[in-house]
DNA sequence: CCGTAATCTTTACAAGGTGTAAGAAATGAC
DNA sequence: GTCATTTCTTACACCTTGTAAAGATTACGG
């Protein structure tokens, strides 16, 4: 999305960019309402220079998260996906990127709030959902993980779960460690994982879930006026 | 918390009071950046006497916060908490609670950006999350789920699970039906219940909670019973 | 080096939102 | 009917976003 035919962009233009994005980064992190002008007087610059680089508010928003979701993509990168066991390399990827999102705990909530448009947002989380999936494809098709159930719901079960285990450690009810451990027997099961001592599974290529079990399915009716 | 000692609160205060948070609730969920302004034409009112009912534009988004929970709670009681297999219960309390939820989609994800306090934030959630827990521990005790694992940490599984399921119906991945059948599948096995559709789980052919937990403190597990 | 174009700064303005204030008008309670 | 409560009107101060144009600086290419 980013065109690369930047003709001939200044060499202090992009000094005072990057400084901008810093300082929107650690300001907006610290108190997510801060004002564009004191973010500008942070990044050494004046209001009109972010005005020159961001169109908006929200378009600076966005830089910034763009910009830590690029941090946690490398951090992702860097914990090994296609080594060793899928369980393994699911939970090293979980860790990863829980520990990059938890240096910007704020930022992070407002991730939420600035994409109204649910395409806009999904764009944003796809590289760190795609890598999930991934793993998570590799695990089922090694028959690790159960694999009727579709890659992208277990998607949404993993990233929720590391939510889940996050938000108790800031919220103080459970240490790291306790948080990790429960993450870890938690997420396994809910991927129907196998016990890592062999014992493969016997069920191959048994459709996805949820043509099963009708009778229970209008309760989940989403009510739309 | 709230002082009951209202002193003379007079009829027509009450009608503005509700007329204000029922605007507030119903604008605020269509564009959440909606002006008090706004809010207080559709009342019938005018700023002032916004002002006069609530001190500050945050503290009004708190109060209808406030109404759209008791209404979230109001249903859940409705759905017969202790009546039948507590795995019958947990889904129908998720189901009430996720339907009236999925009628505020915006406000509710406004509600994270409100609390900087995590304790304000705890509070909020306390009524919904007390009544889950209640059902969680009633499972644990009947043997239907893991008596092993915390029940505070299979609230927070519960919970968030719950919004993996919405989320992907909202965002046009899954049905309604398939999202309930998912959270349901997936739901039982992380809370290690025994499954009652044939899945493929054999009772011990999931990894106990402890499995990994050897060599640290595993102080997530259920202190109690 | 030096000219030129890009970039930044200064200054200024318009619009809209929040919060406060005081007096007048109305409405309900008793 | 009286009286306290509630609401309305009008007004103000302040902050924030976004736009605009001028001049001052700085970097880049030759």
């Amino acid at each position: 999305m980013t065109p690369r035919q930047a003709p001939h962009r200044r060499a202090d233009a992009q000094r005072s960019r990057a400084a901008i994005l810093d300082a929107a980064v650690r300001l907006l992190n610290a108190h997510p309402d801060t004002s564009v002008e004191a973010i500008a007087t942070a990044a050494g610059v004046t209001r009109q220079t972010v005005y020159a680089h961001f169109p908006s508010r929200e378009q600076l928003l966005t830089a910034a998260l763009d910009r830590i979701t690029e941090e946690a993509v490398a951090a992702m990168d860097a914990a090994g996906l296609d080594t060793g066991p899928a369980a393994g390399a699911l939970l090293r990827l979980l860790d990863a990127s829980n520990r990059t999102a938890g240096r910007y705990p704020v930022l992070l909530q407002k991730i939420s709030l600035l994409s109204v448009d649910p395409h806009t947002d999904h764009e944003r989380h796809a590289p760190v959902a795609d890598r999930l999936k991934r793993v998570i494809q590799r695990g089922q098709e090694a028959g690790e993980f159960d694999g009727r159930l579709s890659p992208d719901w277990l998607v949404a079960v993993t990233i929720n779960l590391g939510h889940a285990a996050s938000g108790e450690v800031d919220a103080g009810r459970m240490s790291s460690e306790e948080a990790a451990e429960a993450l870890h027997t938690s997420l396994l099961r809910a991927l129907g994982a196998v016990a890592p001592t062999g014992t493969p599974t016997r069920e191959e290529g048994v459709p996805p879930a949820g043509s099963a079990a009708k009778a229970r399915g209008a309760k989940f009716r989403n009510p739309q006026k």
